[in-house]
DNA sequence: CCTTAACTCCTTTTT
DNA sequence: GGAGTTAAGG
């Protein structure tokens, strides 16, 4: 080993580096070292002449994947390529889309946001039921969520309607009719929802005679946060491990903060019992923190039942006692924020070494109105996603039907923007248009007034599709014929999405009146952002499975500031990373623990985690503000501080200050 | 059939 | 407060 390692590991992060083989458990606290000890092991690995490709390390975001590759490659000293890097979702696409023909589907499958899924599951309830029907069925978002539950959580459907959809209970065979139905219908279009990518993959897996030549190939399996594994995660880490020379996974039962989308830290509990001789690693320094900031959290921790007793050891030295600011309103909360954060900038801690943290993103509100009035600087995760915007969806669609003229939804979305055609209309033709092969063929090419007769869709509406035949058939046709463009023949992707902008540019002010102008400048960016890609299918795909970004812009970081702003995170979001202050806002019962949870004792668990989490994140200050009165749609509510504030009072592991009066 | 305008609901967290 | 739904009018 080299000395480097010795010198920049302590002695159980170097031993869970250099872990021989076989299944290999690694449990650690908040800020122990375990993403250093990750990246030492790939580094270590690749250097002692493990092909990079041959590793799999699954993170939990596309930038945590990022940035232990980075870190990676500085330590090796040199380019690595071929590094199975990023989250289950992301592997799984690439993996099927190389390997797709094995399991005999089209590798140019599109990929369906929430939103689309949305869209689909109400066009099949609705052709299934009538209105009267409908209103006794669940919503379409509630059958796409029983669904989503029996492949997350690896249950029957019948199981998860009686815990989550007890009133439902009795539709049940409908709801399995229709499930199946949208199944199919998924595959007859030719698109894969989030939770596909993760069915097919361990699908793919699961036979080891067809997936043989991927699976020879892995050699090291590296999985982080397993804490927040959920059924099918575990069971492809299961599949991926079995045949692996080692399996190295890494969580922290405290942080577990994913139970809403069926993470289960019992799957990390139970991972020495499904690999048997399991090595056990445990580490327990806290590198991050002063002991002030971590004695709160292991105050806090400490009152849930449930999870290992673990005490943090801490390396720093002692700082300031975390302060706790009760607030007489969420403007004062608001002030009071600008305020300090201005206060240690004037200390030289840069904006971008400061963060608020907060439940959910409307608790930003108030905060970022003054934010704005200060002109401070700040990037916000959270909220909108960039890729979910409808103007954005409109460009997209286009592209999509290019790759999979079969993905019903996209074109729904294209010709129901045209004036005079709704979503029924739309849902109309596509209907015959998808009688035959050759969908995009068929549209360009067919007559549609003649071909839509005894339907009775607007004249003007189908004169507006003309147009529409005519701008695909200069984008997507050899000119002249019905021969279709390859897609190496087709212009370069920022080219496309400059046409389907032009083409888009005049429908924008009847379509979003407020802020067409907004609008078409994020299609402009996106133009830049497609630079970056040769492959129209790739960049489809990656901007749902790793570009998905929450907050204003796609260009994080790039921005023409000239300070680095301040970071506005949700706590879910700031997993994994570290600010020098850290502010905690809006501790009051009814936000942090959401109202939600108020009354189950689980969710108050998983809430105090997510606190935890929060805690953890500072390294030399924290705050804990709360308002005493929080406005509620109209209605003003007085509220005490959160009850994870209560509890450790008395502990005294925090001072309470009184806000300045000016 | 399609659009518009009034009306109603319910607010988490994410790949 | 904003998106989604419904009912009337074109
Ligand atoms: N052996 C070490 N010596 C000194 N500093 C270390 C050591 N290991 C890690 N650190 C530092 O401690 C901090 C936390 O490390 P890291 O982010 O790897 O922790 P983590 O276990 O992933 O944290 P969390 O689970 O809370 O996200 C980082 O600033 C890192 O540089």
């Amino acid at each position: 080993v080299s000395p480097r390692f010795q010198k920049e590991l302590n002695p159980e992060q170097l031993a869970a580096v250099l872990h021989k083989s076989g299944p290999a458990i690694v449990i650690a606290g908040a800020g122990s070292g375990k993403t250093r000890m990750l990246t030492y092991r790939v580094a270590y690995l690749i250097e002692n002449n493990t092909p990079a490709s041959a590793i799999i390390l699954v993170t939990f975001t596309k930038k945590a994947a990022q940035e232990m590759e980075n870190r990676v490659q500085g330590l090796v000293g040199s380019e690595i390529k071929g590094l199975k890097a990023g989250t289950f979702h992301h592997l799984a696409n690439i993996t099927l889309r190389r390997y797709g023909k094995l399991l005999h589907f089209d590798p140019n499958f599109t990929i369906m946001d929430p939103g689309d899924q949305k869209h689909f599951m109400k066009y099949i309830l609705g052709q299934r039921f009538d209105p009267e029907e409908r209103k006794r069925f669940p919503k379409p978002t509630q059958v796409l969520d029983m669904h989503s539950k029996t492949i997350n959580l690896g249950k029957p459907l019948s199981e998860i309607s009686s815990v989550y959809y007890p009133a439902y209970l009795y539709q049940i065979v409908d709801i399995t009719d229709t499930i199946s139905i949208f199944t199919k219908q998924k595959k007859a279009n030719n698109t894969m929802d989030f939770d596909d990518l993760l069915v097919f993959f361990l699908k793919f897996i699961r036979n080891e005679k067809v997936a043989a030549k991927y699976l020879d190939r892995i050699h090291h399996v590296l999985v982080d946060e397993y804490q927040d594994m959920n059924a099918i995660q575990a069971d492809i880490v299961e599949h991926l491990g079995k045949h692996a020379k080692s399996i190295t996974i890494v969580g922290d039962d405290a942080q577990a903060i994913y139970k809403f989308r069926g993470g289960d830290f019992n799957h990390m509990l139970n991972f020495p019992k499904v690999f048997e001789n399991c090595q056990t690693y445990k580490l327990e320094t806290n590198y991050r923190s002063t002991p002030e900031i971590l004695k709160l959290a292991n105050a806090s921790i400490r009152k849930n039942q449930v999870g290992f007793k673990k005490e943090l050891r801490t390396t720093r030295e002692s700082g300031n006692l975390p302060m706790m600011i009760p607030c007489t309103n969420l403007y004062q909360e608001a002030q009071l924020i600008c305020q300090q954060v201005l206060q240690h900038r004037e200390e030289d801690i840069h904006l971008h070494e400061q963060a608020v943290l907060f439940r959910a993103h409307y608790h930003t509100m108030e905060l970022e109105q003054e934010l704005v009035r200060q002109k401070i600087p700040y990037v916000i995760r959270a909220g909108v996603r960039f890729f979910e915007q409808a103007h954005i969806k409109d460009l997209v669609a286009y592209l999509a039907v290019l790759v999979n003229p079969t993905d019903r939804i996209q074109w729904i979305r294209i010709f129901s923007m045209h004036e005079g055609v709704s979503d029924s209309g739309a849902s109309k033709i596509i209907t015959i248009l998808s009688q035959q092969p050759q969908v995009l063929t068929n549209f360009v090419y067919c007559n549609l007034v003649q071909e839509m007769q005894g339907s009775r869709l607007r004249q003007a509406g189908l004169e507006n599709l003309t147009q529409l035949q005519q701008f695909f058939k200069q984008l997507a046709f050899h000119p002249g014929t019905k021969q279709r463009l390859s897609e190496e023949e087709l212009p370069n992707l920022p080219q496309m999405i400059e046409k389907v902008s032009q083409y888009l540019k005049p429908m924008f002010p009847a379509r979003y009146p407020k802020n067409y102008e907004d609008r078409l400048r994020d299609l402009r960016e996106l133009m830049n952002f497609g630079a970056k890609y040769n492959s129209i299918t790739a960049f489809l795909a990656d901007i749902l499975t790793q570009y998905n970004l929450q907050g204003e812009t796609i260009l994080e970081g790039d921005q023409t500031l000239e300070e680095s702003p301040l970071v506005l995170s949700t706590i879910h979001q700031a997993k994994g990373l570290e600010w020098k202050v850290v502010y905690i806002i809006s501790l009051v019962d009814g936000r942090l623990p959401s109202a939600r949870a108020i009354g189950d004792e689980a969710e108050i668990e998983e809430e105090r985690r997510l606190f935890y989490v929060a805690c953890t994140r500072a390294k030399d200050v924290l705050y804990l503000t709360y308002p005493e009165i929080v406005q509620r749609f109209d209605r003003d509510q007085i509220s005490g501080p959160s009850r994870f504030l209560e509890e450790i009072e008395k502990e005294k592991v925090f001072e309470e200050v009184e806000v300045e009066e000016e």
